[in-house]
DNA sequence: GGTGTCTGCCCC
DNA sequence: ATTCTGC
DNA sequence: GCAGAATGGGCAGACACC
C-alpha cells in the first residue's frame, strides 16, 4: 500500500473563513457595534446574529481537548522498572508544578530563565508556517503526514534539537501536561487590542472585522501586509518564538497584560505574509489547521523512523509498512505511558524508536494517558460488542478523574483527565491513609474518581458540588464540599507496570494494597455478569446512586475493551 | 478594599 | 463532554 | 462505522480599574 495518496480534487479550506475575506463588510450595518463593556457572550450573540443565514463562522472557545488514548497494551516484555533511567533525562524537564517559581519580574526575567537553552532552534519560522499554509488546505489525513514527517526530517537533518521546538509549535503546546504555569493567559480581547496597536487599525475596525471573518490571524495577517515597513526587521526563528510563547505564560502579576502585549508586538512586527496568521492562531491555541495531536505523533513517528533508517544505511531506503506500524505504536505507547514529548523524541533520538519499550515506560510523578471508553446507548449494545468475552461493570461516577500518584520520596500527587496536576486541589486527602501497609508500598498508580460528598446523608453529590470547590491555594479550612474517592485501578504498584495485566489481576491488587475508609476512600461498586436484566437492574441502580451509568471492562485477555453506557436523566 | 471582565492545553 | 467530518 | 478534529456550558481565578 502506497503511503500517499492521491490528492483529492475537492480540497477546501478547513473554516470557510477565508473566501469571504474583506468582501462582505462593506456595507455592514454599524449599529450592532458592540459596546465595550458588553460580555463575550454577548459579543457572540451578536455576531451570530450579523452573520445569520451564512454558515457559521468559527465562534469563540474553539478550544483544543486534549487527546486521549487508550493505554494500548504493548506485548509484555517483562522488563520492570530496572532497565528505566531513574531520572528524567537532562532535558530539564520541571518535575515540580507546584513550586514552580512565579516569575513576576522584567520580561528579559522570563525569556532568559531556566534552561531555554534545549529549546533552541535556527529554524525559520516562515518554514513553519509555509507548512500550516499547506496543511490547512489539506484534507486527506496521509497526505497531511506525509508533509510533516518530511518537514521533520529536513529539520533534523540540520540538528535534532530542531524537532522538539518544532513539535510543540506544531501541536500548539508550550510543554506537557502537567507542567504548571503554561496558559498563554490571552483571549481575543487582549489579542485584538494588540493587533490593533501594532497594526495600526482601531478597535472598533478589528471588532467589526472579527465579526465578520472570525479569525483573528487573518485580520492581523491582512493589517500587517498593508503596512509600511521602515527597516526590514530581523527574521523570526522556530526557537525564538517558542521561547517567547514560554515567556508569554510565565508573564504574571500586575502589568503582566502590558508585558504580554509587548512580547506579542515585538513578534508581530517581525511577521511577514502568513506568519502573522499562524502568529496569531497559535497565541489563540485555534491553529484550526486540521492538524491535532494524533496526527503529529504519527508523523513523528515517520520521521523518526526514517531519519533513524537514513542514518545508519542507504538514504530514502523505503520502509516496509510493518516496520512503519510497529513504529507508530511503539511511539503511541510510550507517551501514552509517559505524555512528554522531549523524553520521548529525546529517547528515540538516543536509543532509537525500537527501543521505545525499553526506555519509556510508565512511572510514579508523570501522569498517564487514561484509557477510553466508547459510547454506547444500551446494556444491549454492550452484550454485542463483549459476545462471548467476560466482562464486568462497575459505576460510572459523576465526578472528575483522580490520578492517583504516591512517590518513592513519600509525596503524593492527583492528576486530571488531561493530565493536569490538581494536588493542590485537594489538600485533605492522603493517599497514605488509604494504604494497608505503609511499610511495603514505596509507590504506586491508582485511578480513581473524585466525587463531591455529603458527609451528613452519607451520598454522593452531583458534580455542579464539585466545581463550586476553590482550585488553588487551598487550606484545609477552605474545603466546604467533601471529596469521596472511588478507586478502580492499579496501575502501577513498586515499581511494577500493570497496565499488561488482566483487570481481573489488577483488582487483585488493588484491593490487597489499598484499604477502605467509608466516605474517603471506597472502590466502584461492580458486578461481574452477562445476563441482560442484572445488567439493566445494576444500570438502574446507578442512576438511582447519582451516577451517570455504568462502564463495561473486559475481566481478562490482553485487549482491553471498554464500553460505557449512559443511563437514563434523573431529572 | 470591591467590582467587572476575561480566561481556561478547565471540567464534563 | 458532545457533535461534525472525511474516509 | 471509525478516528480525528472541532465545539459547548459553567465555574473559579486572575487581572484591571475604580
Amino acid at each position: 500500500m502506497s503511503s500517499s495518496l492521491p490528492s483529492s480534487a475537492g480540497k477546501k479550506p478547513k473554516q470557510a473563513t477565508l473566501a469571504r475575506f474583506f468582501t462582505s463588510m462593506k456595507n455592514k450595518p454599524t449599529e450592532g457595534t458592540p459596546s465595550p463593556k458588553k460580555s463575550s457572550k454577548h459579543m457572540l450573540e451578536d455576531r451570530m446574529d450579523n452573520v445569520s443565514g451564512e454558515e457559521e463562522y468559527a465562534t469563540k472557545k474553539l478550544k483544543q481537548t486534549a487527546v486521549t488514548h487508550t493505554v494500548a497494551a504493548p506485548s509484555s516484555m517483562g522488563s520492570n522498572f530496572s532497565s528505566i533511567p531513574s531520572s528524567a533525562p537532562s532535558s530539564g524537564v520541571a518535575d515540580s508544578p507546584q513550586q514552580s517559581q512565579r516569575l513576576v519580574g522584567e520580561v528579559e526575567d522570563a525569556l532568559s530563565s531556566n534552561n531555554n537553552d534545549h529549546y533552541s532552534s535556527n529554524i525559520p519560522y516562515s518554514e513553519v508556517c509555509e507548512v500550516f499554509n499547506k496543511i490547512e488546505a489539506i484534507s486527506s489525513r496521509l497526505e497531511i503526514i506525509r508533509i510533516c514527517s518530511d518537514f521533520f526530517i529536513k529539520i533534523m537533518k540540520q540538528s535534532s534539537k530542531n524537532l522538539i521546538p518544532t513539535t510543540y509549535l506544531f501541536i500548539n503546546r508550550l510543554g506537557p501536561d502537567y507542567e504548571a504555569g503554561l496558559e498563554l493567559g490571552l483571549g481575543e480581547n487582549l489579542l485584538m487590542k494588540t493587533i490593533s496597536e501594532t497594526c495600526g487599525k482601531s478597535m472598533s475596525q478589528i471588532k467589526l472585522k472579527y465579526k465578520d471573518i472570525g479569525d483573528l490571524g487573518e485580520i492581523a495577517m491582512g493589517a500587517r501586509n498593508v503596512q509600511p515597513t521602515m527597516f526590514k526587521p530581523k527574521p523570526l526563528t522556530v526557537g525564538e518564538v517558542f521561547k517567547n510563547l514560554r515567556a508569554i505564560a510565565k508573564t504574571q502579576g500586575k502589568d503582566s497584560q502590558l508585558k504580554k502585549m509587548k512580547l506579542i508586538k515585538r513578534m508581530l512586527t517581525a511577521c511577514k505574509g502568513i506568519e502573522a496568521k499562524f502568529l496569531i492562531r497559535s497565541l489563540e491555541s485555534k491553529l484550526r489547521i486540521g492538524l491535532a495531536e494524533k496526527t503529529v505523533l504519527i508523523s513523528l513517528s515517520k520521521a523518526l523512523l526514517l531519519h533513524d533508517e537514513n542514518r545508519e544505511d542507504s538514504p530514502d531506503k523505503d520502509v516496509p509498512m510493518d516496520v512503519l506500524e510497529s513504529a507508530q505504536q511503539k511511539i503511541r505507547d510510550a507517551f501514552c505511558q509517559v505524555p512528554n514529548y522531549e523524553i520521548v523524541i529525546n529517547s528515540c533520538l538516543e536509543h532509537g524508536i525500537m527501543n521505545l519499550d525499553k526506555y519509556c515506560t510508565l512511572r510514579p510523578g508523570i501522569p498517564l494517558k487514561p484509557m477510553l471508553a466508547k459510547p454506547t446507548k444500551a446494556i444491549n449494545e454492550v452484550l454485542d460488542r463483549f459476545q462471548g468475552e467476560t466482562f464486568t461493570s462497575e459505576y460510572k461516577y459523576d465526578g472528575e478523574r483522580a490520578q492517583v500518584h504516591l512517590l518513592n520520596d513519600g509525596t503524593m500527587r492527583i492528576y486530571s483527565r488531561n493530565g493536569e496536576n490538581m494536588t493542590e486541589r485537594y489538600p485533605e486527602i492522603n493517599i497514605t491513609d488509604f494504604i494497608q501497609d505503609l511499610d511495603t508500598t514505596k509507590n504506586l498508580i491508582l485511578d480513581c474518581e473524585a466525587v463531591a460528598w455529603d458527609k451528613d446523608q452519607g451520598k454522593i453529590l452531583p458534580f455542579q458540588v464539585l466545581s463550586t470547590r476553590k482550585r488553588k491555594d487551598v487550606e484545609l479550612n477552605d474545603v466546604k464540599v467533601k471529596v469521596c474517592l472511588f478507586a478502580f485501578d492499579i496501575l502501577c504498584y513498586n515499581d511494577e507496570r500493570l497496565i499488561n495485566k488482566s483487570l481481573k489481576e489488577r483488582r487483585e491488587y488493588l484491593t490487597k494494597v489499598t484499604k477502605v475508609v467509608p466516605g474517603e476512600f471506597q472502590y466502584a461498586t461492580q458486578i461481574t455478569t452477562n445476563n441482560l436484566d442484572e445488567l439493566q437492574k445494576f444500570l438502574d441502580e446507578s442512576v438511582n446512586h447519582s451516577c451517570e451509568g455504568l462502564m463495561v471492562k473486559m475481566l481478562e485477555g490482553p485487549d482491553p475493551i471498554m464500553n460505557q453506557v449512559k443511563g437514563q436523566e434523573t431529572g
